[in-house]
DNA sequence: ACTATGTCCTGCGAGC
DNA sequence: TGCTCGCAGGACATAG
């Protein structure tokens, strides 16, 4: 479901609403795909630890732990990935329980921070230290944005994908930027000019940042954890606008497959 | 090492 | 109304 800017306002709320709070008990279902550490790790390291901050990086949404000064534990981290369709919901005990809740943690101010997803795409884990695999996109330097795809033969749109030379862009960002640098999603990596990738990072950068402003994009049910749409699908100009006018030369947006994600682009703007 | 493809899941809307 | 189909914001394993 969510990408970079998604996860960045959910880190973002979160943060605002349970720093500082601290995990008194743990419930975490029986379903296996969720959990990408064992679930008594999870439960272990969670429990009785206080939460001094949420992040994102890439698209995961990192919790920094501190143990209670009683247990022997070292400061730890909860990795979050929501996949598809997963949401971190604060919420009062007393709410109603939504089907694919996979994971409840009570906290000391009476709340619940409960993990629901239904396609159980999404990951748990707890981990000492954690490291993004891909560069962040909104930091990184021209240079070493171009040589991520020097020699690569794969579409710049898959490139885009690849958590592993960016992390946090996703189907919806890569069909934007790639709008807005005017570039076809299917072009080989390698095949872009240096002013191509210039236009590409600017691109990338400011179709991110903008997205970060309003919140994310809100298609389906997308809501932030508290409860919150996003306002940059009003922003979208080719995603999910396929046979629609181009909003800049009204020709009719198209619909490819790359790698099996669809993509959308402009025949005329991009080439 | 790089690249393309299939697979993991549930739910929703379109079309019949 | 009820069925089937295709599709969905992601990431991995596998095979070539």
């Amino acid at each position: 479901m969510p990408e970079l800017p998604e996860v960045e306002t959910i880190a973002r709320g979160l943060n605002k609403r349970v720093a500082g709070d601290v995990i008194e008990s743990v419930w975490l279902s029986s379903k296996p795909e969720p959990l990408k550490s064992p679930a008594a790790q999870i439960a272990a390291t969670l429990e009785s630890s206080q939460i001094s901050g949420v992040r994102r990086v890439g698209k995961h949404i990192v919790f920094d732990l501190q143990p209670d000064k009683d247990a022997a534990k070292s400061a730890a981290l909860w990795i979050v990935h929501l996949g598809m369709t997963g949401t971190l919901l604060v919420c009062s005990p007393d709410s109603q329980l939504e089907k694919h809740t996979h994971a409840i943690l009570r906290l000391a101010s009476g709340r619940e921070l409960r993990f629901v997803d239904p396609r159980r795409f999404g990951r748990l884990s707890v981990i000492e230290k954690f490291e993004a695999a891909g560069a962040e996109p909104l930091d990184i330097k021209f240079e070493d944005f171009a040589s991520l795809f020097r020699g690569r033969k794969t579409p710049i749109k898959s490139a885009l994908l690849n958590q592993k030379l960016m992390s946090g862009v996703g189907n919806i960002y890569a069909d934007e930027a790639l709008f807005r640098a005017g570039i076809r999603p299917r072009r080989r990596a390698a095949s872009l000019s240096r002013d191509e990738l210039k236009r590409l990072r600017i691109a990338l950068k400011r179709v991110l940042r903008e997205a970060i402003r309003l919140g994310g994009s809100s298609i389906s049910d997308y809501v932030d954890s508290d409860g919150e749409e996003g306002f940059f699908q009003l922003k979208h100009r080719v995603y999910g606008r396929e046979g629609q006018p181009c909003l800049v030369c009204k020709t009719a947006i198209k619909r490819i497959v790359i790698a099996g994600r669809s993509s959308h682009y402009c025949p005329k703007c991009q080439k």
